[in-house]
DNA sequence: CTTTGATTTAAACAAGTGTTTAAAATAAAA
DNA sequence: TTTTATTTTAAACACTTGTTTAAATCAAAG
């Protein structure tokens, strides 16, 4: 029924799902190969190397994570919309992708020169995002409290990612299956929105 | 100065330092050799295998994570003060340990039968701590917000703990040098204190 | 000093690693 | 079909891995 993939694809989903799950160092080309099911020589036959495959898919891995956030920061919404945004569009995006932040995060010292580059390509994106400048004239203006507007943004997404790091402990420590857990976060996420309009909004709307 | 160590804690120290950096896969025994400047044949002379070594190192690091949570947890301290605590002694843990969380959360699966062993072993400590019957006892007398100890826990935890799991990334955006971060984290602290106290009492004492 | 046991060493082992090679199979072009 | 280029294969390469061995060094006891 699916159309038959590309080796070259095929290749790329198959290193995606071993990198992600083992890391770069516990990821082997002979498993990333049978995984995919073709021969190990086709590994470095599309690409040059392991290390280049796993540029590639860490690169692509770490677009994915910031995109959506990004997007939602410089939006036209405003500030009080924006915020309950981000929790959704994040929440969604981790139940669909749950073992992204904790790949990105961590091995992302590894190939120091990319994973530096990336940053540094998105530091303007974070720190002059439409989001600090609304939150920079709302303090200014008194409707919301005097924090920095960095830190705002860390919190919120603090308290969206850590359920997801987390995981493997917290199913585990509560005995939660994978429906239950879906269903904790899912119900998170209003708790995390109350908690950050009560605290962040001076003047109630 | 310093008083020697004994061969068998050079071992361990170089592996905690080399497994917390590196991971399991990553590290090598010769690496741990090198550095606790010790022949390669004594880390299995001493312990038997990397495996062994790394289940050492792991479970210690697992036990130091927990142990400082825990034990504020199950204090005696009225539950505003207790909140307070757990936020600062866990900074106060993590500044002086800030690899603990990432190593711990993304090695565990590693040696499973280890790792769910000593999770389950740490239900109750979490579950019928002190901390869920004050919150439940709270929430009866209508003094704070209904919602589920355990999300508030994890909370409370994921507000402290993500900001350091996230610091390679967080500190090269803005552009932090350590000591920069050490001040943004220590000042975080009582942003987070200030939310959560806001959000969770209903009568302000 | 001699002897006994523990500790340390250099060297090697087998297995697994990323990568390459040269031939085979397939597809495309003539 | 014949020729050419592309894709796939099995096998091997050089190297690193965790681990072991047997000898050397050291410390303590007799």
């Amino acid at each position: 029924m699916t159309t038959e993939l590309s080796t070259e694809e095929k290749i790329k989903r198959a290193a995606r799902q071993v990198f992600m799950e083992k890391g770069y160092a516990g990821a082997t080309t002979r498993e990333i190969a049978e995984v995919a099911g073709i021969n190990i020589a086709l590994t470095n036959y599309y690409f040059r190397s392991k290390d280049k495959l796993f540029d590639l898919v860490y690169g692509e891995a770490f677009q994915d994570l910031f995109r959506i956030i990004i997007s939602v920061l410089n939006s036209e919404l405003p500030l009080r919309d924006k915020i309950g945004q981000l929790i959704d569009e994040d929440v969604d995006f981790l139940l669909k992708n749950p073992d992204l932040p904790k790949f990105v995060m961590t091995q992302g010292y590894l190939n120091n020169e990319n994973f530096f580059g990336m940053l540094t390509a998105k530091r303007d994106a974070f720190l002059n995002s439409k989001f600090v400048v609304q939150v920079v004239q709302a303090q200014a203006q008194g409707q919301v409290r005097n924090i920095n507007p960095i830190e705002l943004m860390l919190t919120i997404v603090s308290n969206v990612q850590f359920f997801f790091m987390a995981k493997p402990i917290v199913s585990r420590i509560t005995q939660m299956d994978e429906a239950q857990y879906r269903h904790f976060v899912l119900q998170h996420k209003q708790m995390v929105k109350d908690m950050l309009y009560q605290y962040l909004f001076l003047q109630p709307e």
